[in-house]
DNA sequence: CTGTTAGCGCGTTCAT
DNA sequence: ATGAACGCGCTAACAG
């Protein structure tokens, strides 16, 4: 089949442990023998099966990804840190879409583990205390990124949502804004739709203002969703000068069904995102955004895997464009 | 280290054999020695070491997927549909994020060859005749995507974009524009730059109208691009009423520029998009524009790399939604 | 129906 | 400095 490591012994005249040795460049040869092996590796065109090498070795230099969804722009983000960070280590990754449900997570599971990976980045939704103790029972070491466990025995990399959501209302407030509507995640979600309300409410408590409950709206955090909600919030008779929709996608659905409601952002209505996604720099008009930053909280997750596997969380940070405005304080 | 079939024989009392067989589901054993066996693969929890069976069989089950920016939505529709096709055949697949110009391509190659993948899938830009050769060279199967070699030896997966071309700008001339100008790739891309456009020059032929030379821009595919190009465009003498962009980034780049100039999409200007990714979905206005289907392309590629390996061009279609529209067609 | 054995390609003692 | 030999976990003959 293919060129093995017994090809360039022979072809050198020399043991496959020789051979082995300089591979991986260890010590206990000659100058000579080196130069001569190395050629013949050239000229062979011999390449290390690492099928062989992780079965003694123990260690495959791959790691695996699970997303619920590989193609929005959202993973793209992180699996660009992640791709990022382990091409620069050497290893491999190796996604898996696990669907919005998670419904393939198992199976890919049971796959990684038949492959030897050396661990899991877990992106997909929320981190249940099954999931932990799955992957607990298999062997594999994990961490979360953009999510947290409730368990502590894994670690995370993700931002302080309800700080950021907390700061993102914060600053529609300081823009003279009182009447705030809100579209996030379901308040079941303990990650990334519970935080960011509690982060909204809190903001507004700390202003003096109380939340109205016909300006509160929950959905996925797909384009879709935001739409859907946001008509919803057009009909209601409660009138308000800004949304703060916990995803970019939706705060993109937003604008749609701003504009198809004839009201103009942000003349009269400001709207704020979350994550700063492209989603939110195509946004027309560019969308204003509470960022995440993703890609190097991917590279982080990586770094935390394969090093100490702590936890980390990141900063996040408030990308002014042209959605959100300042109002006359006096509208109330 | 882990449980193995040895572990699993023993506690049996059969052969390693007998577990091997069982496992693989081949013949050979009673039902009731399948059900003991069975039942203590459940109990050790034990699962076959890949790495072992790659060694010996020859199949690792494992493709690459090589893209040139993972984080955008066209590659991440591509690998959604090719990651999906995967799974289904209980394939893994291993991301390449070789960058905007492939510089890390080379690097790639390399441990995906180290690693025995059963094939590769390009999808990264221009497929030159030294990389036709190169993975020739290493002896890995390939098949590209929305790429196309100039090798025979490589199947290919992707739209006829001459064609898809033609029929967006038919399309647009049909509406009754008859200045409209272009936004693509460099000609000097043999793939989707220079077909594009002679799609272009092909249907205003058809119809006889000829190019306006200041009417053309090129640049790369993103949304910073597109932008440019439009401002451009706007910044001439010379009147259009309509733009054909060949990627939906553009377009929305060009949506951009339109706004920032003042011009209003569609009732001064229409546009048309290229691809249909999320991003023209979520365009205000929602992008009219020529959709690849990439999804279904992704898995194409797939069942080609892992099957016949024989090429496919798949259809396009125009998807209209609001950015284009009918005008008189004595405006000339 | 079931067990023994020989590799798959490599890293690693242990000798020399 | 170098080689022989074992074993990683498994599949595939080959024997019974």
């Amino acid at each position: 089949m293919s060129i093995t490591i017994k090809d360039v012994a022979k072809k050198t005249g020399v043991s496959i442990a020789t051979v082995s040795r300089i591979v991986n460049n260890q010590s206990g040869y000659s100058e000579k023998t080196r130069k001569k092996v190395v050629q013949a590796i050239a000229e062979l065109g011999y390449s290390p099966n690492a099928l062989a090498r992780g079965l003694v070795g123990q260690a495959t230099r791959t790691i695996g990804v699970l997303l619920p969804n590989v193609s929005s722009l959202f993973a793209g983000k992180l699996l660009e840190g992640i791709e990022s960070a382990a091409q620069q280590q050497g290893y491999s990754v190796v996604v898996c879409n696990t669907g919005s449900e998670g419904e393939r997570t198992d199976d890919y599971l049971a796959v990684l583990k038949q492959k030897r990976v050396e661990g899991v980045l877990y992106a997909s939704g929320v981190f249940s205390k099954e999931m932990a103790e799955k992957l607990a029972g298999i062997g594999m070491p994990a961490v979360t990124v953009a999510t947290k466990s409730h368990e502590e025995t894994v670690p995370f990399v993700k931002v302080d949502d309800r700080t950021a959501a907390f700061d993102g209302t914060s600053y529609l407030i300081e823009k003279g804004h009182r009447k705030i509507a809100f579209i996030g995640g379901e308040l079941s979600d303990p990650v990334a739709g519970l935080p960011r309300f509690e982060g909204y409410r809190e903001a507004l408590a700390a202003h003096g203002l109380k939340v109205d409950d016909h300006l509160l709206r929950f959905g996925d955090f797909r384009f879709e969703a935001g739409k859907e909600q946001m008509q919803s919030l057009l009909e209601s008779e409660t009138a308000f000068t800004a949304v703060f929709a916990t995803s970019d996608e939706m705060a993109v659905g937003a604008l749609h069904a701003a504009r198809e409601g004839g009201v103009r952002v942000p003349e009269d209505l400001s709207v704020l995102g979350y994550d700063n996604t492209l989603a939110a720099e195509m946004a027309l008009p560019p969308l204003t955004t509470v960022e995440q930053p993703l890609r190097s909280m991917g590279e982080a997750a990586f770094a935390s895997l394969t090093g100490e596997r702590k936890s980390v969380t990141a900063g996040h940070k408030i990308v002014e464009r042209q959605t959100v405005v300042q109002i006359e304080e006096d509208i109330k």
